[in-house]
DNA sequence: ACAAAAGTGTTAGAATTACACCCATGG
DNA sequence: CCATGGGTGTAATTCTAACACTTTTGT
């Protein structure tokens, strides 16, 4: 009797300012019919985290994305036998380039405040990925992982309220991120809704000399 | 080929204002000799943390301590095949309650911020150990797990400015304690140095009230 | 011309930091 | 009696949070 190992990779995306996660249907027991998330089994030749990239990259297409190894869990009741599940969350960007939309494959993107009920012990996976990511947003530049190259600071702040599930103040958000320097504004506009809006890029190099000083973010 | 799986825990205590790991020393190759955080494989019966408990009792005798997983990691350079650490981090009581001392097995407690040269990539597992003990220590109650049941303020202060490597302000640092009110002062002095010290305990219901507020260590 | 979303500063309150002296004990 | 470590409060500063109106565009 040998334990199974596997991967399994929470990810995220921002669409319409919700916060969703991509969901497959399961097509054998067990659990037949019931939404999981994306895994597979690791293969002797490649590491944890080549695992994961490689499912997530099967899945969405998505490349060079956010992607951060969770825990590490065990599953008592997996009627498949011992099975260690190694937890990792992705994030892709949303909005201006849309996520790979569910296609015929069974794949779906779900609202991540209303989950259905997920295979195995997953619904704990999803919920620790969720916290993980709350707490990040706020010493990290993950929320900047969920937005294209470019991107309005409306949009930003619509991140950061969806996941902290919070309305924010306008001012002092933009306040912040402008104290930050972390933001170049750029001589484009996007004129989506009524007013146009302008476009900032983010700076990597910036936020490096702030995590130095141990200046961390402050929502 | 199938992939080995176990557990590793950096095993840290207190002692004399110093934070110390517990090592053993490898009898076998590969890094014969070298000095090594303990591990031990994973039994198809048994679930990762009780194998990380296991391992911690079998090491120290310590039971009802801290214990917690840190991360899963690969070690492609592993000599004995592929292999899969679940690395683990424990806490165990210092000072009053002397952590079970360097008996004949090969067991050290070496200070954390002299550590020698570790058997496979085990360094960057201790310093992931030392990176998420220093984080927790500012919104967890981590730092009285450090110490016995009864304590005195420098005592604890000393836990602290330990872990976060600086020196905190007496002040300060019992205003804050004093804000939060999880400690309760015992009618108990602790006449070990100078003027006796008052002995606290810590009160973790009073800690969890805290924590639905939201309200967090700040230091 | 009006509805909708973008943009912009100031002020009060809260939290953080800096700082110096007296007290109880053992030697 | 003196050296050592325990114990205590206040003031300046910084950070956080609350708050309302003008601008630009599409309809």
């Amino acid at each position: 009797m040998s334990i199974h190992l596997g991967v399994d990779v929470v990810i995220f995306t921002v669409h319409k300012s919700a916060l969703k996660v991509l969901l497959t249907r399961r097509a054998k027991p067990p659990f037949k019919g019931r939404m999981a998330i994306p895994g597979r089994s690791i293969r002797a030749d490649e590491t944890l985290e080549r695992a994961a990239m490689r499912e997530l990259r099967e899945e969405t297409g998505a490349r060079h994305v956010y992607l951060e190894q969770l825990y590490s869990f065990d599953d008592p009741h997996d009627k498949r036998g011992r099975t260690v599940t190694v937890a990792y969350y992705a994030l892709v960007p949303g909005n201006g380039a849309a996520p790979s939309p569910s296609n015929g494959s069974g794949l779906e993107w779900r609202r991540a405040d209303r989950l259905p009920p997920l295979a195995f012990d997953q619904r704990q996976i999803v919920d620790y990925a969720l916290e993980r990511l709350r707490n990040k947003l706020e010493y990290t530049t993950v929320g900047f992982q969920l937005l294209p190259r470019k991107f309005t600071l409306p949009e930003l702040q619509a991140v950061y309220e969806t996941i902290l599930g919070k309305k924010l103040d306008k001012r002092n958000f933009r306040k912040k991120m402008d104290l930050l320097g972390i933001l170049k504004p750029l001589r484009e506009y996007r004129r989506t809704g009524r007013k146009p809006a302008r476009l900032y890029s983010f700076v990597p190099k910036k936020f490096e000399k702030l995590k130095d000083k141990g200046i961390l973010f402050p929502f």
